[in-house]
DNA sequence: ATATTCCCCTGGAAGC
DNA sequence: TGCTTCCAGGGGAATA
């Protein structure tokens, strides 16, 4: 579910509501994509003041006033809320957390496919071992036409599944790899060696086009992504192939056509898709 | 080493 | 009204 925009997005959200905010208690209701241990995370967060989140490839960093702190993953359904604390844990709450104001930071995953890490250093240093081998960010200075050239011109794989690689490139998911394939006019069947500097050029602003757009629309709401207040992501507006079989193409009308790729759905233009 | 396939899990939509 | 099948913004382990 949450590609870079939405945890960009929800990041933002967490800043505003729990900057400076003190933890008072943990609950532990369900396990994510890892078990986690009451205890474990209690001893971790009782107490301590969050001072910022800030995001990294789709994980979110929680900072802590000791220089600790949690590093937090939505998987494909996970999102929070912040409310007044009741005590009672909604469905598909896993996890809450709550304040010494007397708020409740609640962290909701109904596949459970989310992880959440408690780190022993401050988790900007990237240390651990969720963020220490991902590539660049897609709208970083790393991030440049020569470089995805590079890493492309090392694999026979088709680019889709490379751009989708977080150890290549970090934030693009399925959505957004299909939505900049068909801005930049290229098939997300051709071997990533196959791609030209120009198709890099190309290909390149068409992802930081798509990732920004996004972002400013808040993330793309299909089912059950939403920001901490709960509202939608609007670039579900501006999806031109995603979700789009059969439909004629903005471009020149063929109907989109839907292919399987690495176990993903992969949508776009059979014709105007070179 | 590199590239697909499977699997984790729950629920909604579509098909019969 | 059911019951079954397919599908889903991710990613890591097992398999070729």
């Amino acid at each position: 579910m949450p590609e870079l925009p939405e945890v960009e997005t929800i990041t933002n959200s967490l800043n505003e509501l729990l900057s400076g905010a003190e933890i008072s208690e943990v609950h532990v209701y369900d396990r994510l994509r890892n078990v986690i241990d009451e205890a474990e995370l209690r001893r971790h967060c009782a107490g301590q003041k969050i001072c910022r989140f800030s995001r990294r490839a789709k994980f979110i960093r929680a900072v802590f006033g000791n220089a600790t702190g949690l590093i937090l993953h939505l998987g494909m359904t996970g999102s929070f809320s912040v409310t007044p604390d009741d005590g009672i844990p909604q469905r598909h709450e896993r996890i809450a957390w709550t304040l010494r104001d007397g708020r409740r930071w609640r962290f909701f995953d109904i596949r459970k496919f989310g992880a959440l890490f408690c780190t022993d250093h401050n988790p900007e240093l990237d240390l651990h071992p969720a963020l220490r081998d991902l590539g660049p960010e897609p709208l970083g200075d790393k991030f440049t036409p020569k470089y995805l050239q590079q890493i492309l011109a090392k694999h026979n794989s088709p680019v889709k599944n490379l751009i989708l690689d977080q150890h290549l490139l970090v934030g693009v998911g399925n959505i957004y790899a299909s939505e900049a394939l068909f801005k930049a006019g290229i098939s997300p069947l051709r071997p990533g060696d196959s791609l030209s500097l120009a198709d890099c050029r190309t290909l390149h602003q068409a992802i930081r086009e798509i990732l920004a757009a996004s972002i400013r629309a808040g993330g793309t709401t299909i089912s059950d992504y939403r920001d901490v207040d709960g509202s939608r992501g609007k670039f579900v507006n501006q999806l031109q192939v995603y979700g789009r079989t059969g439909e004629p193409c903005p471009k020149c009308h063929t109907p989109v056509v839907r292919k399987v790729m690495a176990g993903r759905s992969t949508f776009y233009c059979p014709n105007c898709q070179k």
